[in-house]
DNA sequence: TTGTAAGCGTTATCAC
DNA sequence: GTGATAACGCTTACAA
């Protein structure tokens, strides 16, 4: 059907393995054959066939990526997409193809890595979440398959390659920045506590109070049953009415919003800030103060770790975090927020 | 390295032909054999290899995916997400996998798919959006490559297979909802005309009015340069003083909102609809109403009908037409919107 | 009903 | 430097 190597090498009077040759950039090639091999390669319109490669290498160049059926509504937030554009554009650049699978809870997960795994599709599997206690981490683990995770995975998983931001670092940043803006009284407004992201910005929110010598007062923190907007606004008017809060820093972009137009409604003005930097905090007004997480580039970075990785450069860490950078808007502004602006 | 259909044959003491014909459930095995080499198989832990499989084959059983890098807002919508969801689950279901690739423009998109098609990476390929004069689709239709689009193609393009929402008829069933309401002064809010569904749309919407004896009043036309909350907020003052309406119709959720957030804050109240059924717009107060256009079952069609095709399945249609659902919601509601709720 | 053997298109190991 | 040639693991006529 489409032209083969062994097409290319009679035109080009060489043999089939002389073409490979060529195509690998093989040095000992004089000047002169190359030539003619590409030559007939660009008359032909040659182009490798990559099942034949695959098999004769052993390899596939292709990476797997399992997409979760998250429970939430983690579907509604660009983080998938964005991570998935870093990935697939690094996966480009270093000649790998990349095959996804949604899953429909942990259990399908599993067993559609295994296809993946076992029929030797992939050379190695990106998982897009860290669950506690996971099943893809354990099997590629079994398997000796190689993988990426983005976020920190259990530390039982010895072979995990891992990208994330440090959360504990990011959150003690944006309450340094408020405590240099002079408040004092600042207020956690956090998700469900099981999320390592939970924890970990609650701890980097302890972490700054204690470093800038704020006492610690916990009827300050408050954690929500959920990242949504209305999970904010439920929370609202507790925060405002009991913890006598003089700034709010939230974990997530959703939460600051819905506690945000509550006090809208009741005219109350804190400066406020989350995280994710969505689209709906940098729209809305005043426009919400927001650490920017970097999703591409924490999908960037995963690519490039389980490439290189693949590809032997045994110096590399297992891991690499992403910077996150405080986006700094009207909701923590005081000229903005006092009506000077 | 792993096991191989060889392994398998030695063990259960046949050919790996046999074996390879109990794989593929060839009726002229004998039931003792066939359960040998389940056997074999199971105890071994067999499982074919995938590049081997495709290079004896000739097909991959892979489709190629191109998801374009959206000039607009795109990615904040879950369109993506969602189609690809139901493609990949649909793909699953027949024993295809997909591969995806992101583009920086139509330019690289070319080329991407390229290397998708001449390396038989991909035996179809899947297009999220169709565009105007589409360079991709003229390359896969000189390939000869089958491929199916998100979105009705050009009529040159002879062998497109595609799938759409009938978007004439929704906004036909949108604006018939209205005046089946009593409204006569509806308001028209779409976007750029070079959008095929804002033309669509629009059609839909006169066909409406003509169908049921309204006359044509196209000081109710409003156009947006773009899809944006902003573009209809920024339309908005414009509807409301000069086109006496008495409800509107918009072409997407987000300037439906625009509209919507125009209004709370002038105090008018009228009836608003969109399209996309947002997260966004079925949480703010009042919940607007929305077309919903269905983005998964997109994709799950899509995938059916490529996958159909190179089967060979040849009675199927070019084309699928999924259904939209309109989401009423607390926006077109006239107790709701009188506060008789 | 089952076995034999020739591909499928590359790569890699020898020779020369 | 380059050419034979044997894998790679599976499918599929063609025999038996």
């Amino acid at each position: 059907m489409s032209v083969t190597i062994k097409d290319v090498a009679r035109k080009a009077g060489v043999a089939p393995s002389t073409v490979s040759r060529v195509i690998h950039g093989n040095p000992k090639i004089s000047e002169e054959t190359q030539e003619r091999v590409r030559q007939a390669m660009g008359v032909l319109g040659y182009h490798p066939n990559a099942a034949a490669r695959s098999l004769a290498r052993g390899r596939s160049y292709t990476l797997g990526l399992m997409i979760p059926n998250s429970e939430d509504d983690l579907f509604v937030k660009p983080f998938f997409i964005m991570a998935m554009r870093g990935l697939s554009i690094e996966a480009q650049r270093r000649g790998y193809n990349i095959m996804f699978s949604f899953s429909s809870g942990e259990e399908e997960e599993v067993s559609l890595l295994k296809r993946f795994v076992r029929t030797n599709v992939v050379d190695g599997v990106i998982l897009m979440t860290s669950r506690r206690d996971d099943k893809c981490m354990a099997f590629l683990e079994e398997k000796n398959c190689p993988y990426v995770v983005i976020g920190r995975p259990e530390s039982r998983f010895l072979h995990a390659l891992w990208v994330d931001n440090d959360n504990v670092r990011a959150m003690y940043n944006l309450v340094a920045y408020f405590l240099k803006a002079g408040r004092r009284r600042i207020a956690f407004l956090g998700g469900p506590a099981d999320f390592s992201v939970t924890r970990d910005r609650l701890r980097g929110y302890r972490d700054a109070l204690k470093a800038h010598g704020v006492e610690r007062d916990d009827s300050l923190v408050f954690l929500a049953p959920g990242f949504q907007e209305r999970d904010g606004y439920a929370l609202a008017g507790k925060i405002l009415s009991g913890a006598m809060a003089d700034a709010i820093a939230a974990a997530d972009d959703f939460l600051a919003l819905g506690m945000a137009s509550y006090m809208e409604e009741r005219g109350t003005i804190l400066p406020i800030a989350g995280f994710n930097n969505t689209m709906k905090g940098s729209v809305i007004r005043p426009r919400l103060t927001s650490v920017d997480i970097q999703p591409e580039l924490l999908g960037t970075r995963a690519a490039e770790l389980l490439i290189g990785h693949l590809e032997g450069e045994d110096s590399l860490p297992p891991y690499s975090i992403v910077e996150t950078i405080l986006m700094e808007r009207e909701s923590t502004d005081p000229d903005f927020l006092s009506g000077n602006s």
